[in-house]
DNA sequence: TGAAATGTTGGGGCG
DNA sequence: ACGCCCCAACATTTC
């Protein structure tokens, strides 16, 4: 665990009076599947009621993105986790399925609960179920948790929400910190009758036939604790050379917390203290440590983009990307998604994603550009890809960051910033080690080559063991002839928007 | 959180 | 010795 310098808060453990004693609060764990530093599940053990704790799988409500087959492997692993940490405190998790509001009201008809304790979300339709229990006369307890700060809380000199991330990260930094983070609660109430859940197995949530989560389950441990032991990992090990290595896909440079900062085993404030809690006791990691903490304001920068712009995942957040008209190219599209697309990093990213259900940061933006720019196939393509197949899905992260790339986002990359996959490889996989490693048709070309091996000779490749169409594909696009066609392409949308 | 084209500079080869 | 050219290296501009 991580520790955290501040004194633990007792929690209240006085006997509920007897008329609240058959009266529960129903928690609803949503983005918050952890006891510790929850504000929410905290409050509600505090008010020495008896506290039901209820998941809601969601496939229903009107506008819901439906999770992805990774995040629904994650999501099984994680709530068996939280369902163990629970019944050692003697607690149950019930489990129910479908519209939330609703199924939240029957529960709450069935155990005559007082009142409903969550953390806030921030997804369009998350926030609309907290509206439609409101509106129905739920006594509905929202505490903040999942952001370290609220996405009301930033605005402007000008009193509007952020659209440039440095104003944004300036106002982070000068805002009273994140609150320190809460320890677990030490006993819950178990209210006296349990009302009937679900099994999980019944939500069919693993993949059976084919059975692809194989590298799923040897790279993460969902859960609360395995997100300690990824925390504790990344500030033992690569936070010191976080600024530099975090660009490094051949390396371990990153945290890999994003799975489960999404799913909320670990909070944004457990990860901040924690940094700087590092900083005070190692002050060579600062350069680092402050990089990484810049990273986690982008999380909330993302946050606070969807929060006002609820429109983010489907719609070019400046309006003259509507004129952008996309590429119908299915072929295309198949083969970057099965990372077939000829050119070896934007192929070990996609094949990353695939096999292990997360895809380093810089390769992301490889893959993006080149759907994107290269392909001139629209950005919710990608999205949706990453969507089904990403284990850290997130729909904030997730829809600013393919707009960033996009060019039609807020403080997005201007459009013709157009990656050069090749220059890419070579700059931040020097040796080809990522590449190899996803890649291993390609494993015997030499460094030199590996980046591009349509333009290795011919004598290089027989060596190597590699025929170009057979082994490996040639690339499916020309990387300068297409770079002109979306500059051209970028070109006629902004002559059709002022026409 | 680019890349490519274009411009500038300066050292060295060479007539 | 001198001027000229070549071109790598770096800087600036453009997309």
């Amino acid at each position: 665990m991580i520790r955290t310098s501040h004194r633990c808060v007792e929690f209240t453990t006085r006997r509920p009076k007897d008329a609240m004693a058959t009266t529960p609060i129903l928690f609803w764990f949503r983005q918050d599947l952890r006891l510790t530093d929850n504000r929410a599940l905290a409050a509600a053990c505090d008010t020495g009621q008896a506290v039901l704790p209820v998941y809601v799988l969601d496939d229903e409500s009107p506008g819901a993105w439906r999770m992805g087959g990774a995040s629904r492997w994650w999501l099984h692993h994680s709530l068996t986790a939280l369902a163990d940490d629970l019944a050692q405190l003697g607690c149950p998790l019930v489990l129910r399925r479908g519209a939330a509001p609703s199924v939240l009201q029957a529960l709450i008809t069935e155990t005559g609960a007082t009142a409903l304790y969550c953390t806030r979300a921030y997804e369009p339709w998350a926030r609309n179920a907290e509206t439609a229990l409101s509106d129905a006369g739920v006594e509905i307890k929202r505490f903040a948790g999942n952001l370290l700060f609220e996405p009301e809380a930033l605005r402007t000199q000008s009193g509007t929400p952020y659209r440039v991330f440095t104003p944004f990260w300036k106002a982070c930094q000068a805002a009273p910190p994140p609150k320190p983070p809460l320890p677990r609660p030490q006993s819950i109430v178990r209210p006296e009758s349990i009302p009937a859940g679900e099994s999980l197995a019944a939500w069919r949530l693993l993949p059976t036939a084919p059975d692809w989560a194989g590298g799923l389950r040897k790279g993460w441990q969902p859960g609360e604790a395995g997100a300690q032991t990824k925390a504790i990992e990344f500030l033992d090990g690569a936070v010191a050379d976080y600024a530099s290595m975090r660009d490094r896909p051949d390396r371990i440079g990153t945290s890999r917390l994003s799975p489960h900062l999404h799913f909320g085993e670990i909070s944004p404030h457990q990860c901040w203290h924690a940094v700087r809690a590092k900083i005070e006791a190692s002050p060579k990691t600062a350069g680092g440590a402050q990089s990484f903490l810049r990273e986690l304001a982008w999380r909330e920068f993302s946050n606070h983009l969807l929060f006002n712009w609820p429109a983010l995942p489907e719609e070019p957040f400046q309006p003259k990307f509507t004129a952008m008209r996309w590429a119908n190219d299915p072929d295309s599209l198949h083969a970057w998604k099965q990372g077939r697309t000829g050119i070896p990093i934007v192929d070990a990213g996609m094949r990353e994603l695939w096999q292990t259900g997360w895809m380093h940061n810089r390769v992301r933006m490889i893959v993006a550009s080149l759907l994107i720019k290269n392909l001139q196939i629209d950005w919710r393509e990608g999205e949706a890809w990453f969507w089904d197949t990403l284990v850290d899905a997130d729909l904030a992260n997730n829809a600013a960051s393919w707009q960033w790339v996009a060019g039609s986002g807020a403080d997005a990359a201007p459009y013709f910033r157009i990656f050069n996959p090749v220059l890419q490889g070579r700059k931040f996989d020097p040796d080809g080690a990522y590449v190899r490693r996803f890649v291993p048709e390609l494993g015997r070309l030499p460094d030199r080559h590996i980046h591009a091996p349509w333009e290795a000779p011919e004598a290089v490749l027989s060596e190597a063991g590699v025929m170009l169409g057979y082994d490996y594909p040639r690339p499916i696009v020309d990387l300068r002839a297409s770079r002109q066609r979306a500059l051209a392409a970028y070109n006629a949308m902004r002559e059709a928007k002022e026409t």
